[in-house]
DNA sequence: CGATTTTTTGAATCATATCAACGTACGTGG
DNA sequence: CCACGTACGTTGATATGATTCAAAAAATCG
C-alpha cells in the first residue's frame, strides 16, 4: 500500500480523487521487480501494460536496419513508459523497452484500464490529461529536433533535466537526442575546454 | 447543420453517440471561414480554439532564430490543427497556423470543450481517444526523423499520404519532413533520372 | 500578360556520422 | 579485495548527407 503512495499523488495532481477512489485505481495496478537489463517490452509482442515507474530507470528504443539502436523514451521515478503505439492499439510493439537499473514498477493492463475508464468519470479524464501532455511534450520534442543542433538540443536537455543527463551514461543522453555517442562527447570537451 | 455532418461522422468514428447527443456536441462549434494566407494562431496569443477542417488546408509552423520556418503540422478536411502546447496549457503559442488554401473550419473553444467535457463522459473518451492518437501518430514521427534518411523519409510520406504530397507545394512538403526545399527537389529529380 | 511564387541547378561548405583505436572505469567472480 | 573482462568515453582521420547561397527556369495567379 505505501509503496503506491507516490502513483496516488501522481494522480491526484491531474484530478481529486476520495480515498475510496484512489484506492479502488490503484489496486488495478500490479506491482512487478525488474532487474538491470531486462525487457518489459520487446518487438513483436504486443505491450500488455502501462508501466510507472516507482524506482529505477528504464529506455525505450527502436533498432533501425543499419542495426544502430535510437532511443525514443527515457524514463525515472514518477513517469510513465510504454510501447503506446502498441499498447493503445493492442499491435505487435516496435520498441523494446528495458531497465538501465534494478527498478520497481506498477503495471496496468489493457483490460483493466479499459474498465477503470468505464467506471469513473475521473479516472478516463486522468488518462485524457496525461495523453494530452504527452502528446504536447511531444510535440515540442518534434520542435526541438527540427530546429536546433545537436549542441543546442544537449544544453536544452542539460538545463530541462539535468538529474536525468548525470543519471544515464552518455551514449543513452546522446541517443536520445539523436546523435552519436562520438559527437557528443566532442561538444563536452569543446566546450569545457572553451569554459576554462 | 448539413455542414456539421463530416465532423458528426468524424467523431462517430471514435466513439457512439446518439442523435441528440451528437447534436448537443457540435452545437459547441463555431463555423468560420479562412482565407488563404489568413492565420488563425499567432505567437505570443493564446490558442483560443481546436480546429476541425471541413474544407481546405492549413499548417502550423515555428520560425526559428535565424528565421527559417519549419513546419510542424499540417491538415486538410477531417483533420483537426492548433498550437496544443498552447491550447492545453491555456499559454502563448509559439507557433503561426495559417491557411493554405480559402477554407472553412468549425472551432470548439477552451471553454466549451471544458464543459462539453464535464457534461458526458463520452465526450471527454472522444477527446482521450484523439490525444492519445495524436500522441501515438507523434512518436512514429519522432521515429521517423530518427532513424531515416531524408529520401526516405519522403518516400514514406508519399506513399502515406499521397493526396497531401500532390496538394502542397514542395517547400511545404520539405519542410514539414525536416529539410530544405533544393534538397528535396534534388531527391526527387535524381530519383526521375534513375527511373526511366 | 506581367508579377509573384515555386522549383531547379550548381558550387561551396558545414554539421554530423563512421571507422578505428585507445584509454578509462566499473562490477563481478574468484 | 584484487584482477580480469566488459562497458563506456575519448580522439583523430575521413566520409557524407544535407545546408547555404545565388541565380535561372518554370509554373501559377490575378
Amino acid at each position: 500500500m505505501t509503496a503506491h503512495k507516490n502513483l496516488i499523488d501522481h494522480i491526484q495532481k491531474k484530478v481529486s480523487l476520495s480515498e475510496e477512489e484512489a484506492q479502488e485505481f490503484i489496486s488495478c495496478f500490479k506491482l512487478t521487480k525488474v532487474k538491470k537489463r531486462q525487457f518489459i517490452i520487446q518487438p513483436d509482442f504486443v505491450a500488455k501494460h502501462r508501466n510507472y515507474v516507482l524506482q529505477g530507470a528504464f529506455m525505450g528504443y527502436v533498432v533501425a536496419d543499419a542495426g544502430q539502436e535510437h532511443i525514443i523514451q527515457l524514463a525515472i521515478e514518477d513517469w510513465w513508459i510504454s510501447d503506446y503505439n502498441s499498447y493503445i492499439f493492442q499491435q505487435p510493439a516496435t520498441m523494446f523497452v528495458m531497465a538501465l537499473e534494478d527498478s520497481v514498477i506498477l503495471q496496468l493492463d489493457f483490460a483493466s484500464e479499459q474498465k477503470l475508464k468505464s467506471m469513473n468519470h475521473k479516472y478516463e479524464t486522468f488518462f485524457r490529461i496525461t495523453a494530452e501532455r504527452s502528446f504536447a511534450g511531444m510535440q515540442r520534442r518534434i520542435i526541438s529536433n527540427l530546429t536546433k543542433t545537436a549542441e543546442e538540443r544537449f544544453h536544452e536537455f542539460e538545463d530541462n533535466y539535468p538529474q536525468i543527463a548525470n543519471r544515464f551514461p552518455q551514449y543513452v543522453i546522446a541517443s536520445f537526442l539523436g546523435m552519436t555517442t562520438q559527437y557528443l562527447s566532442k561538444l563536452r570537451n569543446i566546450r569545457v575546454s572553451k569554459k576554462s
